[in-house]
RNA sequence: CGGGGUGUGGCGCAGUUGGCUAGCGCGCGCGGUUUGGGACCGCGAGGUCGAAGGUUCGAGUCCUUUCACCCCGACCA
């Protein structure tokens, strides 16, 4: 390719919207172009190191036997009405009617259409486990797209649909991993497998691939010494014991003129912070409850652990008003001890969910339902019996991981993912069966992997540049070598373009920058774009038939003759396909 | 959705208490001098000042409405 001719340039000022490097760099190097929140065009070196990324995802998912195919972008709303999740998708599903009224979804993900597709084949208990996916355009209505290709509302994702017995899923569901792990060390993305939450896709594990990058958005632990890493959503760690030899005291009310946190508690009863009952009301507008969570007073709560355990989904906190008139406590003294069942005015039922670190402590301090009354002495089992006991805790840096070593807190970017989904799909979904050996239908059990494409771009160029530009692993690079004659005579000019033959016959993909313009632009563009190599001819390197040979992660160059120049880049290329 | 901010040639910006023909740098085009880390000279093209409405003799500037975009939060692949 000639620089001369490509569409979309580099640019040498730099805009004043772009917080986060890739999307500047990317930007400017002419590789993305904005062209409304969250949507942006792909420019021709864009594309092609896009098309690279989707080659080495393609290559490794067809040696783990998955099969490609391709859906259709709108899914027919019924689908999604036959799963529910017209309604409790976690982002918002784009909707289109067609001329006669018909009613289609957006694809923003596609297991009903997976599933739907596979039901319409008559398939045997012989034709599994089957893996099918595909790369395609997905729409999310995002509330806030941000950091360039980082979080967007259209994007071209790899999502796969696996089909199997559940006996035959663990396998299929490894197979996975591991070829996930090998992509992204073939794309130099440095990724560590993390525990996470399932949220609406539904199913009971998951896992993330997140690439370490502190503009990413996903936090989670890690445990080095035992490899542990939990998504903050999920993470759990090793309880403390506190002063569970204690003998039960007698539960005891007392005055407490105070505020409502829970320092004002600490600070007026002269005891330690764990000791204190959190006492956190929730309202879930899904199934219309009140939840109540109690933990120990040096932790706080996971609402996604604590949706989980009460299988709560629209889940806000509940408001003074509620506190006081619906369930006769007071904000900053609620109890669970004496809580009131149902609220007295609504009849919401009121579920107590306490955390499993109150076994860990004896004689409690706490709120009595009113104001300016405190109980102490409070113990679990004897004062109140929680309706759900579990981990609701939220995990904190320097925790005991549950393997034994420190919770290190971690930032990155939630590249992939692989979810167990088992039967959520095929019990919710008519006819989601295949016929056994004993010639019965059998409910499929299923998961789902998915690899954002563009999101993947962009994390790479997070992971690899410097303050001059873009440093592509040679592997997605959109072209080898950047070839740059230096000076205009008419020999370097027919120097270079011998060799820009040569190099392209040899199988190297070449940027040519054959443009009028003074050196310094063109090795500037060179690194701009972050081209692996950089190959200069000049009257200078000519004067001995020669050429320069310079890699972008490098300061030295090399002087070399043509033939070894060829030699040296052709075979990485060969070596990549 | 809440809070904050910004909209003026492709990009980055200036434009005073309302005033004359809307400027500057980069980039782009033409001509010339240059050619190893983003050169220089000359000439030139390119703008319904986000949109609509209003106030005024006169609006980029003031008022109202609205849209888009950015940041923080809420939310969430």
């Amino acid at each position: 390719m000639k620089m001369s001719q490509l569409f979309g340039r580099t640019s040498k000022t730099e805009g004043s919207d772009y917080q986060i490097a890739s999307h500047r760099l990317l930007t400017q190097a002419g590789y993305i172009r904005e062209s409304s929140a969250g949507r942006y065009y792909l420019l021709p070196m864009g594309v092609r190191v896009h098309d690279k990324i989707i080659g080495v995802v393609r290559r490794h998912m067809e040696s783990a036997d998955a099969q490609e195919l391709l859906m259709p972008v709108l899914h027919p709303l019924e689908l999604w009405q036959e799963t529910n999740r017209t309604t409790t998708t976690g982002f918002e599903l784009m909707k289109i009617e067609d001329r006669r009224g018909a009613e289609f979804a957006l694809g923003g993900t596609a297991e009903e259409m997976a599933v739907d597709l596979v039901r319409k084949f008559n398939i045997s208990y012989k034709d599994l486990p089957f893996n099918i996916y595909q790369f395609s355009m997905k729409f999310r209505d995002e509330m806030r797209a941000r950091g360039g290709l980082l979080r967007v509302r259209e994007f071209v994702m790899k999502d796969g649909y696996s089909f199997s017995t559940e006996e035959q899923f663990k396998e299929i569901y490894q197979k996975m991993w591991d070829a996930y792990v090998q992509i992204f060390a073939d794309l130099g993305l440095k990724v560590d497998v993390v525990a996470a939450d399932n949220g609406y896709i539904g199913g009971e594990y998951c896992h993330e691939f997140v690439a370490e990058s502190e503009v990413g958005e996903s936090r989670y632990f890690i445990d080095e010494a035992s490899g542990y890493a939990a998504h903050e959503d999920v993470a759990t760690f090793k309880l403390d014991d506190k002063n569970v030899g204690d003998a039960l005291l007698e539960l005891q009310e007392v005055k407490a003129e105070r505020g409502p946190t829970m320092e004002d508690g600490a600070k007026l009863h002269n005891l330690p912070l764990w000791q204190q009952t959190k006492d956190v009301l929730f309202f879930d507008e899904a199934t219309k409850r009140y939840i109540l969570a109690v933990i120990r007073g040096d932790f706080d709560v996971n609402e996604t652990k604590l949706m989980q355990v009460a299988g709560a989904w629209d889940l806000r906190s509940a408001t003074d008003d509620e506190i006081r008139s619906d369930l006769g406590s007071e904000p900053g003294f609620i109890s669970p001890v004496g809580m009131v069942k149902k609220g007295k005015q609504t009849g919401y039922e009121v579920v107590i969910v306490a955390d499993r670190s109150l076994r860990t402590v004896r004689n409690m301090y706490g709120g009595n339902n009113q104001k300016n009354v405190d109980l102490l002495n409070i113990n679990i089992d004897r004062d109140f019996k929680p309706d759900i006991e579990a981990d609701i805790a939220l995990a904190q840096p320097g925790m005991i991981s549950p393997d034994g070593g420190k919770l290190v807190e971690r930032r990155g970017i939630e590249v992939g993912n692989i979810f167990q989904l088992g039967y959520h799909y095929t019990n919710l979904m008519h006819d989601a069966e295949f016929t056994n050996d004993k010639g019965e239908r059998q409910k499929y059990y299923m998961g789902c992997y998915g690899i954002g494409i563009g999101r993947t771009l962009a994390a790479i160029v997070e992971a690899h540049h410097d303050d001059k530009g873009i440093i592509w692993p040679e592997a997605i690079a959109p072209y080898q070598v950047y070839l740059a004659p230096v000076g205009v005579s008419p020999q370097v000019t027919k120097a270079a373009d011998g060799l820009y033959k040569d190099l392209t016959n040899a199988g190297v993909e070449v940027i040519y920058d054959n443009r009028d313009v003074r050196p310094g632009e063109k090795f500037a563009d060179a690194d701009l774009m972050g081209i692996p190599y950089r190959v200069v001819v000049s009257e200078k390197t000519l004067a001995n038939n020669q050429c320069e040979l310079k890699a972008r992660t490098e300061d030295k160059t090399l002087l070399l003759d043509f033939e070894s120049v060829i030699k040296k880049v052709a075979p990485r290329r060969t070596e990549l396909l």
